[in-house]
DNA sequence: TTATATACGATTAAAAATGTCGTATTTATT
DNA sequence: AATAAATACGACATTTTTAATCGTATATAA
């Protein structure tokens, strides 16, 4: 439980590589996945979200790649796993409640009451102060 | 990612249940399984660990079932996911590094600030918080 | 024209979570 | 003493989620 995912370790990875080298020098998928020992197809793909989600900025072609786009310290660690990630909650029914227990379920409270202290912790954090 | 498991569902689950009772009186796992409409197979082993675990005490034979043992508002949240799943990190590198990465590893400072807020998080907020 | 990079949907493989089965033990009740 | 209803728990099966790979298309520098 609350284990952090493959997508998010990439992308943590590749930010703080950008990161010691100059802001606009590019980096391919494939200088990371040799350097750090990481499948590139996965680590491709989760540099393709992280270039639709506007964090990166990629350039094709040969000599193509990546670099960082976006101010970290303006990103919340919330919104960079929602955007990798999808909707942060400890239960699905924080957000969409076809569950059939629901009249009977008597956790709803609970579960809500440490999910938001989860999110305003992620809310509070930046990705800067992580990842610098 | 951040999921909370069945296991720690159908404990808080049944420590709700039990909350709402007389401090003695026992509730067995069919009770709570009808109730809910949870497994009750899977619903007791949880609650056989949290036996173990001395938060629950448990009562056997006909009439038998549990009741809570424990003082819950001394017992955090962090401490009671872990005595339900083991040690609390988002990394596995957190606890034991066999990582064979762990040289090149530029990630390891990040992930263990996240993971120390959140162990923060967790060690504040007491089990009875929640439950109550 | 070629080589090397990103882009991305589809599929497969692996791992983890969830649930079930079978059997043993305990003990109140009859 | 026998029975029934509860806990105890290891082993197995199923389902879901995560992780990785494949195949193909597109862009562009050399």
């Amino acid at each position: 439980m609350l284990k952090i995912t493959r997508k998010v370790e990439y992308a943590l990875i590749a930010l703080r590589h950008m990161q010691s080298k100059n802001v606009d020098e590019l980096t391919s998928a494939k200088e990371i996945a040799n350097q750090y020992g990481v499948p590139q197809q996965l680590l491709a793909k989760t540099l393709q979200q992280m270039a639709r989600d506007r964090i990166l900025e990629a350039v094709q072609g040969p000599a193509g790649g990546y670099r960082i786009l976006a101010k970290l310290d303006r990103i919340s660690l919330k919104d960079f796993f929602e955007k990798l990630e999808g909707p942060l909650g400890m239960m699905d029914c924080y957000f969409e409640s076809d569950c059939i227990q629901i009249s009977t379920c008597n956790i709803r409270v609970p579960i809500q009451r440490i999910n938001d202290n989860l999110r305003n912790m992620f809310t509070q954090m930046t990705l800067q102060e992580v990842t610098q």
